[in-house]
DNA sequence: AGCGAATATTTAGCGTCCGAAGTATTCTTT
DNA sequence: AAAGAATACTTCGGACGCTAAATATTCGCT
């Protein structure tokens, strides 16, 4: 119960006023790192999630549409979407497995190969320079204390499914 | 030229596992808060950048398209989108300024002011939980360092866009 | 063997997101 | 004041991204 929309409840407005920054920050890190993966990809002619999924098969090989889903964190339904617009585009072929009839097998065409060599590894080009930036010592406290962070957010996320069941629902 | 596909070529490794780590954990944390805007805004029908505009809203009484959009880290073609939809479900209401006719005004109804009341503090309760959690240094040496992040990352783009003629196109 | 549960993928529908182009209005410059 | 630049917003087309439901196949159990 922190709501600012309330003046009279309020913790320290310090602490208030660093979460709402250190969000904002986060999601705009985020927004400009999605942001220059896009222009670099549009230099070749595809997106964002294609030039992903391409540098990830270009390391496996070919993967079940359920494994590279997985690598790309997104869901099954959504990375269908993206491997039929990279098939049309001759990036990648379906072939299904023999072993089991269920599974399709993604595979980066000559295309896809050349052309995820040809991207610079860089999605996070600039957001890595801009970290280089940064003094060794700040750079290993962000990772020390952001790790802290996830650790704290996770623990959160196991304890509200565990608590899944007791919610009444509206 | 930091490419990691390179194995000649490297960066003391800490560093760069640092950058990766630093990038891995920004990304999972605006993926969960996001996820988290999501389902509690579902409890109330509606969806996350809808429950954001409206808390935005809540503050401000009024703002135009632009001044939400710009508060919302997205184009105006997106918010327009999402006030129509808004629009459509009596959560706001447009008003064309009469100080400059070009400018819209986007206004909460009560309908919408109650849901955003209703809805607990926003996203990131439990982000900020466990922000909360860090010692007090650690939280404003988190806020001091992505600041500077954030700082080196905008003089990179304004840049990029200095440079952006020199481009000379594929 | 066969029936139901589990798994892998796809389809359908909705809501973001963006960039480019279009419209209306205001500002600037002459 | 009128042409041209700038600003505010909308429209359009394409690509994600998700959930729910459909389809196909395999697994588990009797």
């Amino acid at each position: 119960m922190v709501s600012r929309a309330d003046p009279d409840v309020q913790t320290p407005p310090d602490a208030q006023g660093e979460v709402d920054r250190i969000f904002e920050t986060v999601v705009y890190l985020y927004t400009e790192s999605r942001r220059v993966t896009k222009a670099l990809a549009r230099q070749h002619g595809l997106t964002g999630p294609q030039v992903t999924a391409l540098k990830i098969l270009e390391g496996f090989g070919a993967l079940s549409l359920s494994e590279l889903s997985a690598h790309m964190s997104a869901k099954n339904s959504t990375i269908t979407g993206i491997v039929d617009r990279m098939e049309r585009d001759g990036l990648v072929t379906r072939e299904r497995s023999t072993a089991d009839r269920r599974v399709v097998h993604i595979r980066p065409t000559e295309r896809g190969r050349s052309i995820a060599a040809a991207v610079p590894v860089t999605a996070m080009e600039m957001f890595g320079a801009a970290l280089s930036s940064l003094s060794p010592r700040d750079r290993s406290e962000l990772t020390r204390i952001l790790g802290i962070l996830a650790e704290r957010v996770r623990e959160r996320i196991a304890n509200e499914e565990a608590l899944a069941d007791t919610n009444p629902g509206d």
